[in-house]
DNA sequence: AAAAATAGATGATGGCCGTCATCTTGACAA
DNA sequence: TTGTCAAGATGACGGCCATCATCTATTTTT
């Protein structure tokens, strides 16, 4: 089965793909490479080609699912953000969702690697939120961390009535 | 090796205390029942005359952390509380934590089972704040979730710099 | 056009985990 | 005191996973 470069350059994208997707949907732990490589249409076998292990997949769906904006990141007027952020359709669907919010704690203890990663990418962020001043940084923080946490918790609860009151009350708490 | 039922008993409170703490160290995933009885001092072999499946055990461990309240739970002060929460102290001591800021979106991905425990606890929690009126408890839903968010971001930052600089935002944004 | 290179498939390997079976030994009931 | 029961130890089993080895077929190079 020979394949082309231009195939190889798709086949890898669609791994990244999937695995972006997969890994924020049941967890790094709860995925298997097995699984990944069977969401972008291949075998398990072709994995190696792409990437040295499965740790190096995830950094690079972590970079993948930053960059394309699709990882749920603040961008222009943090009250706009908090206002698609804090939905229950974010909620129900965190395979395109923030990625702190599905996989912060478990990268966090993970290997320092990774763990860089996903903090130099919070580090922009702050540098971000820090260009209106101190005050306004304090609030974009703050902001982020109510939405995160607001988030997570809607997650956990298991009934209707109370995840959409934890979402209403973190979008009040916040003004939005 | 027969052993009386006082002593049986104190085995499972060092099965769920050890539990209690490793898996909100290193998650229920990154613990093996083996590595948890371990550290209550017995081996595995005995894990079954205590609980039916590891399932069993994260139950009782979430619901006896959050009993404890040394699983951060909210009391008294919501603001009181929150200079308690957001420290490097708080931070680097995950397995004595809150329990939602470390378990929260694994169990928000497990069994149905497991997920009702948490969520019957955060009901209670929301229910506590509602005491002091609506506007009062959107305050405490709302600072609660940026404790929640902010402890998470500054467990993944892996630099001193930037994680203590996300505590102190979170802090000043709450008005601790 | 022939040869070399390689993407991806199939399959194997070693390790870890949750759970169960069995055995031993001390606790309790008689 | 004797017999039953069970806590906990040792050990095994089946399943899953990450990674590697090998084979194949097509692409790319010469």
């Amino acid at each position: 089965m020979g394949t082309s470069q231009q195939q190889k350059a798709q086949s890898r994208k669609a791994i990244v793909d999937a695995a972006a997707h997969l890994f924020r949907e049941r967890g790094v732990d709860g995925v298997s490479v097995a699984q990944v490589m069977d969401a972008a249409g291949l075998t398990h076998g072709g994995f190696p080609r792409h990437f040295a292990s499965k740790q190096e997949l995830l950094n690079e769906a972590l970079a993948d699912a930053l960059a394309n904006g699709d990882g749920f990141v603040p961008a222009g007027d943090i009250m706009a953000f908090a206002s698609q952020y804090l939905t229950k359709q974010h909620r129900d669907n965190p395979g395109h969702g923030c990625v702190y919010a599905t996989l912060g704690t478990e990268i966090s203890r993970g290997p320092a690697e990774t763990r860089h990663v996903l903090s130099e990418m919070i580090q922009k962020q702050v540098d971000a939120f820090a260009g209106g001043g101190k005050e306004e940084s304090t609030k974009a923080i703050g902001s982020w961390a109510a939405m995160i946490g607001g988030l997570i918790l809607a997650r956990v609860a298991d009934n209707e009535a109370l995840s959409e009151e934890i979402l209403q009350a973190t979008r009040d708490f916040l003004g939005v």
